[in-house]
DNA sequence: CCTAATTGCTCTAGTGACTAGAGGTTCAAG
DNA sequence: CTTGAACCTCTAGTCACTAGAGCAATTAGG
């Protein structure tokens, strides 16, 4: 049995983070102590892990909400599952292109060292004009 | 002088999000017609530009406001705004870092294809063991 | 000049995934 | 038994929009 407190060191996730999985269903609500404190079984701490897990790979809460549904039925093939991560791998490969583009950008921008004054001010210009950009950014 | 649909049109801002950054503050309450609505001068285009630019780049519009009031001082020296855009680039050059690790954990889970069922879904069991992880990501 | 379609107006509330704070209660250590 | 940390609920705030209700103004066609 673990306090609200406990299962926040072990799993990382914060105190009123748990709080707010709680609310929205994500994790099922504990007994409560006499004193209406949360007292949480073993297994939440799984639960919880798989949820920061999860969220550290950049799933959203929905997806994570599917897996759990998921992972109450063995039996069924798991295709779902594979699409989820499926997705999300997509999803990541996308952000870093467009993420690469937008380092090539402000890289080319933040070339030109101090000592000048905002009137001339290169940075300032190449937001304000974007066909100064290398490249389509977006 | 145009319509905010004009405007919007132009500078590829929608109407609500145009609205919006008046109501913050971000750009300046325009004038109206005899009917109440907005008419825009020319330069208005511009600075929703700028505005849009800046948000393509990463940037949060705290510090497009930033940029902007800069931008009203020619004679000040240019630190600030280098400062903003170093900034921007090194989180976007930790952003991608991060996303790679991710990309790499989630091509590995999800390698093994379908066919098989949630009871031994290498995904699942990828996502609720940490330990399973190749590296460390995040 | 009239009408219909489009565009505009304000205001409120919702999104995702938390985070912060007020104001009070319970628990565990000494 | 006292103290201080941890806990409780509830509300509201964050960021950058987005959606919808219910109405008013503008514009194009006939």
């Amino acid at each position: 049995m673990f306090s609200i407190g406990e299962l926040a060191k072990r799993t990382a996730v914060k105190v009123p983070t748990i709080r707010y999985y709680e609310q929205i269903g994500l994790i099922d609500p504990p007994h409560r102590s006499e004193g209406n404190q949360r007292r949480y079984e073993p297994d939440t701490l799984d639960r919880l892990s798989f949820i920061r897990h999860g969220r550290d790979l950049g799933l959203s809460l929905e997806a994570i909400r599917d897996l759990i549904e998921l992972s109450h039925h063995p039996e069924r093939p798991c295709g779902r599952a594979d699409a989820i991560v499926a997705e999300q791998l997509a999803a990541v490969r996308a952000r870093i292109a467009r993420l690469k583009r937008l380092e090539r950008e402000l890289d080319r921008m933040s070339g030109c060292g101090g000592g000048h004054t905002v009137g001339d001010c290169y940075v300032l210009r190449s937001i304000a004009d974007h066909d100064l950009c290398a490249s389509d950014h977006d």
